[in-house]
DNA sequence: GTGAAAGCGCTAACAT
DNA sequence: ATGTTAGCGCTTTCAC
């Protein structure tokens, strides 16, 4: 197909006029410069004769800055990451800024590799939604540690890196956990259990502490029970072991809150296929982070975290640390209130 | 925090050698320079030391390759993307390629600012999913042409662009829609019908045309029956119109082939609203490109589409082409066969 | 009003 | 066995 590409150089010597001429026209500082109308006029339309466009990795080069920020996620899979990138997308596209995407496959290694490599890339910014070890997995934050005491700015969504001390926007998982609890309570459950995954992350502690904090203001400290799922694996029979006992043992809780939205899919199917009953017909109830999908009803009350507005938020704060303003001390960390739906 | 980045010339002031000897050793070819162990060591141990980080973007510049992929999307929300996205970070991974993601937001103008941005940022090939135009919607494919026909290798996934002359990775959607057809005619359906987005597109177009090859093989042309939906709008009231009036007439469908998941939901819901049976009872059934997710039986027949393996395979093309390869005339053009699943 | 030239950090051809 | 140097394409300062 076409040759090379065609370089300012060339667009200088077709015209008889200097690289800066064309630079500067092309920038759109021709005015500034005094450069001529007529000038600006052949360099406008050579451009265009030639199909000249501009080598964004020079420019990044020379200007310090590429215009590009490195988006660093567990996984790709889990739908809310979609709309987390929705968010960013939104706000980065505003700024004419490229997205450099990155996830580490539910690896802590793989992570590292990714932000040192976006950093090599000389992204201007991390976006990072951290990796999520299991409590009794081997885990490191050697690498992410680093990267964080670096020159690079860098947003952390969702969660927080224990004793990493950065700019994060966050949900406000604690007073919604406590709120859905709340709700459940209302709604005369009074053997309340708390259902999540054992992971190391404020989030996760967050939701669990705010579930006990109503629980035991509410003088049910003595009945409440708690199942913490240890590993990764959906097929692992952890939570149905759990379910089982329970039953036998006549104390199956009549108010679930479940700390993410596949493990509340799951309990749910397992309820039902243990007792016989769906979630809210008197039996008990069940309330959990995430929302419904549009044509499956589920009976569940939903905790409804705004992740696209999580998304636009972080990446407009990376862009304020990117401009060099720095973050007071009380704005670094923002947190943002979620919707609690379907309390039938 | 850490000042500026330290450079190949730091590392050589540093220990008095010339950045030649250093990049030599960097880059792993000091043996085959014959650069002594020693000078090896200190130059390893420095690099470690001062904490030297390559700086990609001066190195893409020099030998003229980002190591970079761009990749450009419709659209985030939709769950295919995912999967899709996975097969070509897997590949990307193996040959330690950065990916540069960014969505056309359902317009075609975003989608020719994203292709020339990417390009501008000299990426090393460009992994396209088009951007699918209704048949009566303004749209104009000239900067896609254009990109195409640069020096940039592209490798364009799940469907192709008429008049554009590619590598693709496709499904093989007339053969799969053929099969589905043949399997409602099996079970029974004597009815038939197409539902589809009157979107112009060779994937759908395929699909269409393999219902009716098979329909009209068994002699069924003259009862089938046929909706496309002309708009994106999911609260439209197209489709339910459609099915009333076949109510009304007598000439309900009692088989449905439908090119994609989320109008297939759509109408299940209508249908078991409309005439308060389920698919699959008796009255009629439905195929759809698409399948069920975990927890939510549906009843429908799938059609499913290997996105992970459109995405391995298209990004392997990609490198292929990238490496200078000329793609043999009969292999442009690669088709994943599906399956079809649940056909109760 | 426009041109000349330096330099961003790196690699590779050529010298020594 | 290591150093020198040109140059990737661009921006920007300074000179005329």
């Amino acid at each position: 197909m076409s040759g090379k590409r065609v370089t300012i150089k060339d667009l200088a010597e077709e015209l008889s006029v200097s690289t800066a001429t064309v630079s500067l026209v092309l920038s759109g500082r021709g005015e500034e410069y005094r450069i001529s109308d007529e000038t600006r006029i052949r360099i406008e339309e050579a451009t265009e004769r030639l199909g000249y466009r501009p080598d964004r990795l020079a420019r990044s080069m020379r200007v310090g800055r590429s215009d590009t920020i490195g988006v660093v996620f567990p996984d790709m899979t889990e739908s809310f990451m979609n709309h987390v990138l929705e968010g960013i997308e939104e706000v980065a596209n505003q700024k004419k800024t490229s997205l450099m995407i990155a996830t580490s496959s539910l690896d802590y290694k793989v992570e590292a590799r990714n932000l040192e490599s976006l950093q090599d890339r000389r992204v201007d910014g991390l976006l990072i939604i951290p990796y999520a070890p299991f409590n009794h997995e081997k885990y490191s934050d050697r690498v992410v540690k680093r990267v964080a005491r670096s020159a690079t700015p860098i947003v952390v969504l969702d969660r927080m890196i224990p004793g990493i001390d950065t700019c994060a926007v966050l949900g406000n998982d604690r007073t919604a956990a406590a709120g859905a609890t709340a709700r459940l309570l209302d709604k005369g459950c009074r053997k309340p259990a708390y259902v999540g995954l054992d992971i190391n992350i404020s989030t996760l502690q967050e939701r669990r502490g705010g579930f006990y904090s109503t629980v035991e203001n509410a003088g049910l400290a003595d009945v409440v029970r708690e199942c913490l799922i240890r590993r990764r694996d959906p097929e692992s029979d952890d939570l149905r072991n759990w379910l089982k006992e329970s039953i036998a043992a006549g104390t199956l809780p009549d108010g679930f809150l479940v700390s993410t939205n596949g493990l509340a899919l799951k309990l749910r199917k397992l309820l039902i296929e243990l007792t016989g009953r769906p979630p809210g017909d008197g039996l008990y109830r069940i309330a959990r982070f995430g929302e419904d999908s549009e044509y499956f009803p589920t009976g569940m009350m939903e905790v409804v975290q705004p992740h696209k507005e999580i998304g636009r938020r972080a990446t407009r704060k990376l862009f304020k640390k990117i401009s060099g303003a720095t973050i007071p001390e009380d704005q670094r960390i923002e947190r943002l209130d979620m919707e609690i739906r379907n309390e039938t």
